[in-house]
RNA sequence: CGGGGAGUAGCGCAGUCCGGUAGCGCGCUACGUUCGGGACGUAGAGGCCCCGGGUUCAAAUCCCGGCUCCCCGACCA
């Protein structure tokens, strides 16, 4: 492709709009064009990176037992009723109406389209184990998209799902999968790290999530190198850091004037906040209820959602605080009843602790469960940190930032008992498949990738999902020495199947380094008076600080060479 | 949904407080000179100042209403 003739412009000045970095650098390079929130076109630069990425996702499905199909993104809400997730999805869920009033969505995912599907193949166990997936674009009213492609209301994501006839069956097939996100994403040449996730409220009990480690990252991460272990930090559990324990003391009440919080309560007595109590509020659908952890940990909302299976969470506000006749500021459930107590597991960790007394400004000491209080449940809601132990015993947990690029899942039978989907087993019996599915966000890829490989001057594509292999410079491209010796590697280089961005613009060369920097492919090559002189032409990685000089015939088999340095 | 910021030429911005000719840099067009890390000169083109009302002799500027976009948080199988 000659520059001349392309469908895209750098530009020289950061877009306003755009602070995360491959936001930055994807529309100063002329990738793409923002439609609305969230919204943008793919410019070819763009979609030649998409295609690239899709045809290496296509044939690791594919290699993987997948079968290709394409399901509507017009999909009716009643659809969306039998499963329930309608209300699940809430505000998320993209609505329309067709010219007869008929409620319509735009599907978010396909579960429940991809479950009729099944549903009308399979008869028997002869019909599994199925694995279905396509390649679509799917749409999310996000109540805040941000940072370009990392997280869009409308974008290109790769689903399958897989039905087997139990559960030994799901398993196959979800390390199948396992492997074949790890093969895609090594051929991408993007490292990712494989950690556990939260399979959420109608989760079965797998679930793996492929971070891609990046600052702008919305997902945390933790892991321990000694053992292995690795989850998001709305799964992770974690050994916490002992507190003090000692003989039980007899309780007492102390005057706490003015102590509303655990920092303050600490300080006034002296004491760590590992040796106090938090009592927090959670407003759960229409029940208030109480959360007691350790004063120094912090409560996963996650997990506590998963235990409450609740559809809304979050804190409780004043009115429904002083409804369920709590005293903020010094509440701990000792004495306390009428309500749901939930406790985490850290409070079994210490002795002594102080907590509220649920009268203004005092507070217990020496409370020990569970001598002075009782509670309805004792779960793990406590959220891991950096420095807590491994929950296998071995090593300590290290935290990094990162991008959800892949997730699996394994869902069980909720769709097919739902929808009515069975198949006859051997012994005759009717029962429902086991449901896996798989996602991939391929535009997140892309940004992603970008965030994992830029530096300040621009993009540095991996080569596997580069929008073309090789950039060629002609400096001085009035020149007609120039000209012809670009021209003619130009076309050597297209028969030789190589993919060319042909920079035949009568730009300086300045602006030329410049815009091959900032666009990033893999290898550039520069013919230029000066070359010519001595019989050779420029080359270098973009990747390398040298560049190396060939003669003009050996430059294929060159772009060749480095090319491979880059494939995995 | 809470908090903050912004809409003026393709991009980045000034002008708005204090109403009176719509400006700067980059980019774009033409010609000439340059030519290995964002060259220079000359001459040009390019505007629904986000939208709708209002005030005024006069509105980018003041008033009212709305829309859009960005950032932080909440949220995000």
């Amino acid at each position: 492709m000659r520059a001349t003739e392309f469908l895209s412009r750098t530009l020289r000045q950061d877009p306003n709009e755009a602070e995360t970095v491959s936001h930055r650098l994807m529309l100063r390079a002329g990738m793409m064009l923002q439609a609305a929130a969230g919204v943008y076109s793919y410019l070819p630069l763009a979609l030649r990176s998409i295609k690239k990425i899709e045809r290496i996702v296509r044939e690791e499905m594919n290699a993987a037992g997948g079968q290709e199909v394409l399901m509507p993104t017009l999909q009716t809400l009643e659809t969306w009723e039998q499963s329930g997730r309608a209300a699940a999805f809430g505000d998320n869920l993209f609505r329309l109406f067709d010219r007869r009033e008929r409620p319509l969505v735009l599907a978010p995912t396909h579960e429940e389209v991809v479950t009729a599907i099944a549903g009308a193949h399979i008869e028997s166990y002869r019909d599994l184990p199925l694995n279905i997936y396509q390649i679509q674009t799917k749409f999310r009213d996000e109540p805040r998209p941000r940072a370009g492609l990392l997280r869009g209301r409308e974008f290109v994501m790769k689903d399958a799902y897989s039905f087997d006839t139990d559960q030994e069956g799901l398993d196959v097939t979800y390390q199948r999968m396992r492997v074949a996100y790890r093969n895609i994403f090594r051929r991408c040449g993007l490292p990712t790290i494989e950690v556990e996730a939260d399979s959420g409220a109608i989760g079965g009990k797998d679930s793996h999530e492929f971070i891609m480690p990046a600052q702008s990252g919305e997902d945390v991460i933790l892991y321990c190198e000694e053992s292995g272990y690795a989850a998001n930090v709305e799964r992770a559990t974690s050994i916490i850091n002992p507190a003090l324990e000692g003989e039980p003391l007899p309780l007492e009440v102390v005057d706490t004037p003015g102590i509303t919080t655990i920092a303050d309560l600490a300080v006034f007595l002296g004491i760590s906040e590992s040796q106090t109590l938090k009592a927090v509020f959670y407003q759960a659908d229409a029940e208030t209820v109480l959360v007691t952890v350790r004063g120094d940990i912090e409560v996963n909302e996650v997990k506590l959602k998963n235990h409450l299976h609740c559809l809304d969470l979050r804190l409780a506000n004043a009115e429904e605080v002083a409804a369920a006749g709590l005293t903020p500021g010094s509440t701990s459930p000792i004495g306390l009843s009428g309500i749901r107590r939930i406790a985490d597991t850290s409070i079994l960790q210490g002795n002594n602790f102080a907590a509220g007394a649920n009268q203004p400004d005092k507070h217990y000491q020496n409370v020990n469960y569970p001598r002075d209080f009782e509670v309805d449940e004792t779960v793990d809601i406590a959220t891991a940190r950096e420095g807590d132990g491994s929950p296998d015993g071995q090593g300590t947990l290290k935290a990094v930032r990162g991008i959800e690029v892949g997730h699996v899942f394994k869902l069980g039978t909720f769709f097919t008992t739902t929808l009515g989907v069975d198949f006859l087993d051997e012994s005759g019996t009717l029962k429902p498949p086991v449901m896996g599915c798989y996602g991939i966000g391929v535009t997140r890829i892309l940004a992603a990738a970008i965030e994992q490989n830029h530096d300040d001057k621009g993009i540095i594509f991996p080569a596997p999902i580069a929008p073309f292999q090789a950039h060629l410079l002609a400096l001085n491209a009035t020149d007609p020495d120039v000209r012809a010796a670009a021209d003619a590697l130009y076309d050597e280089l297209s028969s030789a199947g190589c993919e060319v961005l042909y920079d035949d613009r009568a730009e300086s060369a300045g602006v030329k380094f410049n815009d091959a920097d900032l666009l990033g492919l893999p290898v550039r090559i520069v013919v230029s008076p000066r070359n010519l002189k001595q019989s050779v032409v420029e080359i270098k990685r973009r990747r390398a600080d040298e560049a190396a000089q060939v003669p003009a015939d050996g430059v294929v088999a060159a772009v060749r060479d480095l090319l491979a340095l880059d494939e995995l």
